[in-house]
DNA sequence: CTTTTTCATCGTAATATTGCGATGAATAGA
DNA sequence: TCTATTCATCGCAATATTACGATGAAAAAG
């Protein structure tokens, strides 16, 4: 994240980044999207479906790997991605928390 | 966003990748923070807060604007900032119903 | 054993982001 | 008018991202 002054966050705030960072692309959005329809988990087909290399897809899973929203288990020749409930269920949470942010009452009265 | 293959996605997957970009950084979850939890939304108290130069923060609540999170109003000397709550709320919507999609079961079986 | 399939990793080029200082415009106060 | 104050914008350097092709490892198919 470039030359990030990360110790002066908390926390959340790191967590929050991180997953969100890991969002911030709609391939990756697409890729989640498509992962959770599929009846398997097959990687190679998600290059089928969008129209990029299987290398770039692959790195693509690597960032969602790392963020932790998913699992890769080695099956044979190919890898088998699926969402990792648990992060995800904290990851929802975290999301939820955030964008409930109660908002005092001068800001809705502000920037009419 | 480097190289991207835009045209490839749906609206809903574009615009929930562009929220979790503009969230996409420690420093704008701080900012976000700080704005609902203030009385009044001056600017130049967010470089106060966090430790990073007003460039810096002035650029983060670029990408905030841009990407519809926030509003900004000139008010004399000083542009008073504040969340955008109708954005705030399709953003929430947005993120709510992709966060909740329903995984199937081949899934939560694979990948133990 | 050889070939194919499958996916990860490396190297690369183009582009974007992060962060800062410097500069500039525009209001507020002396 | 002169001087702060306030914030946006420009320019820059360092780093990260996006995307691809090429290469490599490891299992499956022949």
């Amino acid at each position: 994240m470039g030359t990030s002054k990360l110790h002066n966050y908390n926390k959340k705030q790191l967590s929050l980044a991180t997953i969100t960072h890991a969002l911030a692309h709609p391939a990756r959005i697409a890729i989640l999207q498509f992962i959770s329809k599929q009846k398997s988990c097959i990687c190679g087909s998600i290059v089928d479906e969008l129209s990029l290399s299987q290398a770039t897809i692959s790195q693509h899973l690597k960032v969602l790997k790392e963020a932790g929203l998913l699992k890769g288990t080695i099956s044979g020749a190919s890898t088998c991605y699926c969402i990792n409930e648990k992060e995800w269920e904290k990851a929802k949470v975290l999301l939820h928390q955030f964008m409930n942010t109660k908002f005092n009452a001068p800001n809705t009265s502000c920037c009419s």
